[in-house]
DNA sequence: AAGATTTGCTAAATTGTTTTAGTTCAATGT
DNA sequence: ACATTGAACTAAAACAATTTAGCAAATCTT
């Protein structure tokens, strides 16, 4: 009672060979034409003795430890903590154990996340992956094991990937701005390649040439911390007095421009309309309630990892793969008094 | 180069017994004996083929596995996030991995994830536990699984523990509030026995109990729904009209109530001043700015991950073993405008 | 009734590492 | 000249599961 027992404890103890213990446990009985009889015998002392068996033993025969690598930019993010625990409940909820990591949209840092991984052979992956991660995420496929990209993609990359309209989002948000009257309409972002933010700007743009109105981008520094972004944001506002709306292309620069404009004593939406990006609380509680492009989380996180345990669950069974899939879901535009 | 080399690929190439490489990848070559030339070698040639161990043959082989196991109550919620993303970093940094669950403050569940954990033979437990799970976390420690225990504590339980002065914090607020003038002051807190819950209440009750105000106490269920706890929270500032102050327990409940406050139209602090607990960007921003109680998350964070690492390097070293630490912080009173 | 097939099971290999308990050879001690 | 010691290394067991290949008996086929 007091180690672990081991099926060969089992095997001994029932006077049966390990093999037939093992093809019992594993479902595989009526498979192996192992007989009624024995399976019942075998379950019922199975269950008697409270019999685990050991996972790393398992693991190491097979190669699958039933886990998923999580790569996010930042757990702390409430969108990725979100998306974290939604992925989690379902994961669980199939058998599988989430191993995490922030990014912090380091290149490198990431690389070796994924080394990691691999060494630890984890089953598959779930990536919102930073730049130049073109090579290891495509050795990764190579190697057969299942990748699912969700919040922005790589160019060259051949995987399911699931994401919203980010130009669309934008756009949408732009011309609503426009179209209450405001036309000198700021986007604040990051200095970011990303798809994801190279679309958001896309959105903007397109936006504002459409309606013939004039460009005011402004690029933060990705590895700012939260002051200096609250203070680069400052002196933006204050060198182009024109400016009558401001857009932000992530929650957490949107927080950072409320404490930039809270700080200027603007008023919004008089001296300046807002819109943000993903809902946080902050957002409809704020005075006046800030509009935002709300994405949907839910519907995110269940798309990437239904996509993920599809290929789990088929990448042994040798049926005929289906074809990678993009999901780009749809972002709603929130109206709150920020913008009227 | 196509398939992984093991262990004994290496012996085999350089023609030498599998012992002698393995004591060399585990530096255990000066204390075994072998010669500098032979370490040489083999280091040489294994750095040249880019060989990695097996982990899960490793784990297998010694039980260890280089992961913790994290249980949160809910890794969206901001303050938990926050932990988690500090202990990942610190623990990244020792060669350790973090597999997560969110308990959602359900013990049978938790006691599932233990469970699951201890099947996965994580090398140690960082957890903030619900209640009832004495037996099972002692069972850890029996086991001689290091566990370090933080936000809440079980009575009865022998092991590492980091938390703050909840007494103490949620005291001084009060006290605070009662100073500036507030008579009829509520507690808003969860119908929870978690000792830190406890210790909320306690503070809280010490200090109206000490100034002879009357107590108004409103437990919000467990596991309600953000718009339920709203609900409940208005019709409770509904029907105790005298309240002139409120003081949450959680950052959460703390957002509900905002989010009642703003639909009764009461008028803060004028009509209510407002405690919350925790800080949250919200909390900052919001007009007018909320003050709180804020818990030191990096210093959390830090004690925990920090006496963990402590048992893990030092439990196999068989070295006398600290008694167990109790780390209580203190919280910081933030006082903004929703107390003036 | 001989051969073929099915049923019900098992022996043994395999996985990659760590570690125990040696072995071999050369140098040193007496 | 023979025992003792130390240096430098190795053979083999152990870990706990999965899986391949196959055996013996029962049943079926013709």
């Amino acid at each position: 009672m007091e180690k672990k027992l081991s099926i060969v404890d089992i095997a001994k103890h029932l006077n049966v060979s390990i093999t037939a213990v093992s093809f019992i446990l594993n479902g595989k009985a009526k498979e192996k034409r192992i007989s009624d009889e024995l399976v019942e015998r075998v379950l019922q002392f199975v269950e008697e003795v409270g019999y685990k068996p050991n996972l790393l033993a398992r693991g190491f025969r097979t190669g699958k430890t039933n886990t998923i690598g999580l790569l996010v930019e930042d757990i702390s993010n409430p969108f990725f903590g979100a998306i974290a625990r939604n992925i989690e409940d379902a994961a669980y909820r199939n058998g599988y154990k989430i191993l995490y990591s922030s990014t912090d949209n380091d290149t490198e840092k990431t690389k070796e996340l994924i080394r990691v991984y691999r060494d630890r052979c984890v089953d598959g992956y779930i990536i919102a992956p930073a730049e130049g991660l073109e090579d290891d995420i495509n050795d990764l496929i190579k190697h057969a094991f299942p990748v699912v990209l969700f919040d922005r993609f790589l160019e060259g990359v051949k995987t399911d990937y699931v994401g919203i309209d980010n130009v669309g989002g934008i756009y949408n948000g732009v011309k609503y701005l426009i179209e209450k009257g405001r036309k000198n309409i700021a986007f604040i972002t990051l200095d970011s390649l990303q798809s994801q933010m190279r679309d958001r700007c896309l959105g903007y743009e397109k936006a504002v040439k459409e309606y013939q109105l004039p460009e005011f981008i402004k690029e933060i520094g990705f590895h700012q911390n939260t002051e200096n972004r609250t203070k680069q944001i400052i002196s933006f506002l204050k060198r182009k007095k024109e400016i009558d709306a401001v857009v932000f292309s992530t929650n957490y620069l949107a927080v950072s421009g409320l404490k930039a404009i809270s700080q200027l004593g603007l008023s919004v939406p008089r001296d300046l309309a807002v819109m943000a990006f993903d809902d946080l609380d902050l957002f409809e509680l704020y005075a006046p309630s800030i509009s935002t492009m709300s994405q949907p989380i839910k519907r995110i996180s269940d798309e990437v990892i239904s996509r993920l345990l599809d290929r789990l669950n088929t990448s042994s069974g040798g049926k005929k793969k289906k074809p990678f899939q993009d999901v780009v879901l749809e972002t709603s535009l929130i109206i709150r008094n920020s913008t009227k």
